[in-house]
RNA sequence: GGGGCCGUAGGCUAGCCUGGUAGACUGCCGGGCUCGGGCCCCGGUGACCCCGGUUCAAAUCCGGGCGGCCCCA
């Protein structure tokens, strides 16, 4: 039997990750576009297992789904000033229509706040409109100009669930933040994801925000990637684009906003986490196929096997569980072990005359490759119960694997050991000023996430590990996409 | 932002330097035999990224485009 083995997952990454997806049919990056991919049916079936998870907890938290055009006029793109000196760089422009020049640019949106606040402003008039809470899940696109990555750097991103909101006060609007946090906790950890929350630094803040609150992971290569964002726009995009409510005494007063999305960055970050050598593990509620049925046949008992296996398919089915039963008879049953592995189908069950004259079926997990023998009548109680075990496993696997790679450090060398080496994060004090920030990043050739949100250290007594005066708090430090 | 490498079948790759018949493995299709970790046998399928240049002749040399990868900041 096979161990778990993580070498090249854990050696060579990239090409590991580039390698899983297309294989498994879960990406597909050959079309001949830069940065863009396709979403063949395996992969479209786990991206829409992800996106339900979201729509539900967006859907139960008060948010409406919308849908704004894809399309961005210039002017309109540009009215917040720092929004649009930010992404101007890598907007795409649609310039023609048919044969005729159009007479104003429009925007592919690289993000819809712009077109949001633009209709905002019509739905907006008095504080009984507020709060609005909307989403969409749509494509957006950035005209990157580094080395793009298939999911993870891409031109177009195809799946950004982003939500926008407006409020009648700045405390509503920081409490919707902490609503978003919360929700994107849950989203992270139903999809088996860990997760640290940081509170950007000034300069790496959403463009317009008045703040910035990231989720970052961690890939296998120690560099972490930003799985999920959550800005206070404060009246910054309100005043740019006179969004105004009438208050109960008469007066007017900006709205005051937030905004914050997810994108398939998380599903990269699913499969990265928890794949191994033999390819994907899917979390079993991501699965598009939770069990594999894997016949056994030798001559002579192919009849037997066969209905055997019908049998507890039909069962699982019964159950509510997405079962498949793989009966196909010109390859080997190994070769369907692997060939299931390499899905990350998290349970498979093989039937063979063994197992019938025994009265057991044959049960591996596909996270931990171990095997066992359970009682056919207890099969599909069993089966059930081993989905759950495995959700909770490789959650608190990757937690573990996580909480391991972050390391409290109070010396700038150490720091950028931690980082050059692929070791993970590093946690240092830090005194709060953006000079001696972005001076740290360039000594350590790495990036300052933030400040922690999600855990406190304490830093009195502590200095800064770059400039040595007082340090005001932690922030974490790592190589990042 | 800067630098480098590369593009041959669905995938991985040989041939390129030194111009002249594109080869392996894998996959895929058909058939046979098997079936508890990628079995074996037979037959078949399928490629020089695009445009231009040099040349009797270009996968090979030159230029451009498109696409992919890596490193540094």
């Amino acid at each position: 039997m096979s161990e778990v083995s993580r070498n090249r997952w854990a050696n060579e990454f990239r090409e590991w990750f580039r390698e899983v997806i297309f294989k498994a049919g879960v990406y597909d990056y050959r079309y001949p576009i830069k940065g863009v991919g396709v979403w063949p049916p395996y992969g479209a079936k786990i991206r829409r297992n992800v996106v339900s998870i979201i729509r539900k907890l967006l859907d139960e938290t008060g948010h409406d789904e919308v849908l704004f055009p894809l399309l961005i006029p210039e002017e309109i793109l540009k009215k917040e000033s720092e929004h649009i000196a930010k992404f101007e760089s890598e907007v795409y422009w649609v310039t023609q229509g048919g044969s005729e020049r159009l007479e104003r640019k429009l925007a592919l949106r690289p993000t819809s706040e712009t077109a949001i606040m633009e209709m905002l402003k019509l739905w907006v008039k008095a504080h009984t409109d507020l709060p609005i809470r909307i989403y969409q899940i749509v494509s957006v696109f950035r005209y990157e100009t580094k080395a793009t990555q298939p999911m993870i750097r891409v031109r177009e991103v195809t799946t950004f669930k982003e939500a926008h909101t407006a409020h009648a006060t700045m405390k509503e609007a920081e409490e919707q933040v902490q609503v978003a946090v919360k929700v994107y906790k849950e989203f992270f950890d139903e999809i088996c994801v860990p997760y640290m929350i940081s509170r950007r630094p000034e300069w790496d803040k959403f463009a317009g925000a008045v703040y910035t609150i990231a989720f970052d992971t961690l890939m296998p290569d120690g560099r972490t990637l930003q799985i999920g964002t959550v800005h206070n726009l404060g009246q910054n995009f309100s005043r740019a684009f006179d969004v105004k409510y009438l208050k109960p005494d008469g007066t007017h007063e900006y709205v005051y906003t937030t905004s914050y999305g997810i994108s398939e960055r998380a599903i990269a970050a699913l499969i990265s986490i928890h794949g191994d050598d033999h390819g994907l593990v899917l979390p079993p509620n991501i699965a598009p196929i939770q069990v594999v049925i894997v016949a056994i046949p030798y001559k002579g008992h192919e009849a037997a096997v066969y209905s055997n296996c019908r049998d507890l398919f039909e069962e699982l089915k019964e159950a509510g569980i997405r079962a498949f039963l793989d009966d196909r008879e010109d390859i080997t049953p190994g070769e369907k072990f692997y060939y299931w592995e390499l899905k990350g189908v998290p349970v498979r069950v093989e039937i063979g005359p063994k197992d019938i004259s025994q009265g057991v079926i044959t049960v591996s997990r596909r996270d931990t490759l171990e095997r066992m023998r359970v009682k056919r009548e207890k099969s599909v109680e069993y089966i059930s119960q081993l989905l759950m075990r495995i959700k909770h496993d490789l959650r608190e696997r990757a937690r573990k694997w996580l909480k391991g790679k972050e390391h409290e450090v109070n010396e700038i060398n150490e720091a950028r050991n931690i980082i050059s080496q692929g070791l993970g994060v590093a946690l240092v004090p830090w005194c709060g000023d953006d000079e001696c920030g972005q001076e740290l990043e360039e000594l350590i050739e790495g990036s300052i996430l933030g400040i922690p949100m999600d855990e406190h250290i304490e830093c009195k007594g502590k200095k800064c590990i770059n400039c040595g005066r007082k340090a005001e708090t932690y922030v974490r430090l790592a190589r990042t996409y």
